[in-house]
DNA sequence: CGTATTCTTGAGCGACTTCAAGTATGGTGG
DNA sequence: CCACCATACTTGAAGTCGCTCAAGAATACG
């Protein structure tokens, strides 16, 4: 159902196109271990222990959460320089999984708080950090409440504002995850795509390329944020 | 479309039932205000400035969010002992009401990230109120993507988790409430009350009061969490 | 007791799902 | 380099769940 895909010519550039070392909040003041992940590697996975935090160097990660009918929801995609695996409880409750070749920074969660605690600086850039996440959350849930239409192009404007380089954006992920992510089929949003393009609202050079000719309408249309 | 209600008979027994100061993270260590709120009162409002941080001392709060072309969504319901307007930007991207006659204790946002900067144990307790932020508003998402009976089950689970009295439940909040966090229509929610009642998965004594009398089977059923 | 409001129920319709092919694309071995 | 296979993506047709529109029942409060 959800097998392995391959590293294909459009993800791999992905990977590359961001492949300088980016430094985010952790990598600056902190020591940790870089780890590297091929294409669908697993960083964590779901009901582990929380030990670490991390933060993306280069690549692109989704966490995963598996229900026990077997549906598949993706809680969110983090890009370079974002911090991922903030779980409160002891049990990680999604997984983990590099998207493309990823790099990412590890370091002990128990390090990082202790830290904090005799680093304000640190702590404040902590609590905008999970601020800023739980914004994001409920931008999640927001697109969940729309039509197969709108929540496509909110998702496609979120990530625009995230990892486009001017008008076009290179997707890391696959239909299936997109599919995930939103809460519709695969098959809902490969004909959504379809529309969006006979619209001219997005143009598709290929499955994976996304081009937004004009993203301030599409703001206004599909009113993200 | 949205009017006001009426503090009625059973809403008024929820706002009792926690009437002992509830003590929180905030007021214990801070200095701040308390404010009160009639049924239905304004906190705050979408697009004003984040200038404070609350905490429910007594009562219950929703907060809201109405987009441009008027639909009206829910983003979370907080109850004694709980932070709420954790916001990461400028402005509130929602909105902040009293569903009942609510006491919140007020602190400057400010004074909380100077006070937590040179308090490290209060720097640890914040961040792991915004980490089981981060988990409810996953956790929301979650409930977004299941069918109407489904969302309804996890729904009346987390609230049980959360302000059940033995295996019954007092709702603060009206039908229009509920179908506005779960994305679905009055009219599902009040069709999906009866499914459930008619199933023997819970008892209707009155609108506002549901018996869960199996909450571990429905924990089954509904896999929350 | 009357009225406003909330909640419930019904019937028809539409958007998304399901099931089922068909097409394109990347990787592999000859 | 090309033929082949596996996988991802697209498209079509029929079914279903939740929405819309509409009315009726229950509840709160003057």
């Amino acid at each position: 159902m959800h097998s392995q895909p391959r590293q294909n010519e459009v993800t791999a550039r992905i990977a590359g196109h961001r492949s300088e070392a980016h430094s985010g909040v952790l990598t600056q003041c902190m020591n940790g271990v870089r780890m590297k992940f091929q294409n669908n590697g697993s960083i964590y996975g779901q009901g582990e222990p929380v030990e670490h935090i991390y933060e993306v160097v280069r690549g692109a990660v989704r966490t995963v959460k598996i229900l026990p009918d077997g549906r598949r929801q993706i809680g969110g995609f983090y890009f370079a320089g974002e911090l991922f695996g903030l779980d409160d409880r002891n049990e990680h409750s999604f997984s983990a999984e590099a998207m493309v070749k990823s790099e990412v920074f590890v370091v002990k969660r128990k390090s990082l708080i202790n830290l904090a605690q005799h680093n304000g600086e640190l702590a404040e850039r902590l609590l905008s950090v999970t601020a800023h996440e739980i914004r994001r959350q409920q931008n999640h849930a927001l697109m969940l409440v729309k039509t197969a239409e709108e929540r496509l192009g909110s998702f496609l404007l979120e990530i625009a504002g995230r990892i486009s380089i001017g008008d076009s954006v290179e997707l890391p992920m696959s239909r299936q995850d997109i599919a995930d992510y939103l809460g519709v089929t695969i098959e809902t949003i490969s004909r959504t795509f379809t529309i969006l393009t006979s619209r001219s609202v997005i143009r598709l050079p290929n499955a994976r390329a996304v081009i937004l000719p004009d993203r301030s309408k599409l703001s206004r249309e599909f009113h993200y944020d």
